[in-house]
DNA sequence: CAGAAAGTGAGAATGATTCTCATTATCACA
DNA sequence: TGTGATAATGAGAATCATTCTCACTTTCTG
């Protein structure tokens, strides 16, 4: 299996929105040999291709999702993990405030998630 | 005139939404001995204490914005500069999405600035 | 098969940001 | 006004995420 396809079904198989290092950790349990510089060039290149989503936030490094359409992510300001966040007005207000269908771009709400919520009682 | 206030100042008096580094170096103009580690902790607590907003993009360093309140900015793909984006109906929706008109967001849409434009043709 | 082109691993280099710590300024109040 | 407590600072080292370099494979193409 090539790299580029391992990683890209480690994003695809991902259930949460994985740093570049842990699908790194992820990728060198299938090939031991593999280089943080491969992996790195590898999102990079995708992302370019539009095979999968790169999520930016204001703390922390960058997540990359397994869908390249833009929507919008919620991020906890606990533990730092990232979500979905479905909202079809928003995505409606943002396409309609471009004039397109065809956009980029990075929403992230802050929040607390459930788990941190409990834990933090 | 203290450090802090040297800072606030620079900001509020910006037009473009300055990085640390251009902050930095237009507050040395007045202030020459102060150091770059002192900008970055002023500038969080300044955001911490939502005297300033912090405008982070997935390309290149964060951005510090005079206004504390969030809302949607666009990125030039080409010069990495970042502006101001207008969208009441885009506020309205996050807003509402939360359920609070008390919220944080990050929302950057890419595109291509009116000047660069003109310098691709 | 040969030679070109693309992809890789290793690790150095970079850029932004944070941390450490000795020093200095500011403050509260005796 | 002096004194000790607290906060802020400058300098530079340290960290973290990411990119770059380069010698070396691997893969394609004809």
């Amino acid at each position: 299996m090539k790299n580029s396809e391992l990683l890209l079904s480690i994003i695809e198989n991902s259930r949460e929105h994985m740093t570049a290092d842990m699908i790194y950790m992820e990728a060198k349990k299938l090939q031991p040999s593999i280089a943080v510089g491969t992996v790195y060039r590898n999102l990079a290149s995708m992302v370019e291709q539009n095979l999968i989503g790169l999520v930016s936030t204001s703390q922390g490094p960058a997540r990359y999702d397994k869908s390249p359409i833009s929507h919008p992510h919620a991020r906890c300001t606990e533990c730092g993990r990232v979500f979905d966040f479905k909202s079809d007005e928003i995505d409606r207000a943002i396409k309609q405030a471009l004039g397109t269908n065809e956009c980029f771009y990075q929403l992230t709400v802050n929040y607390l998630c459930d788990e941190c919520r409990e834990n933090n009682k």
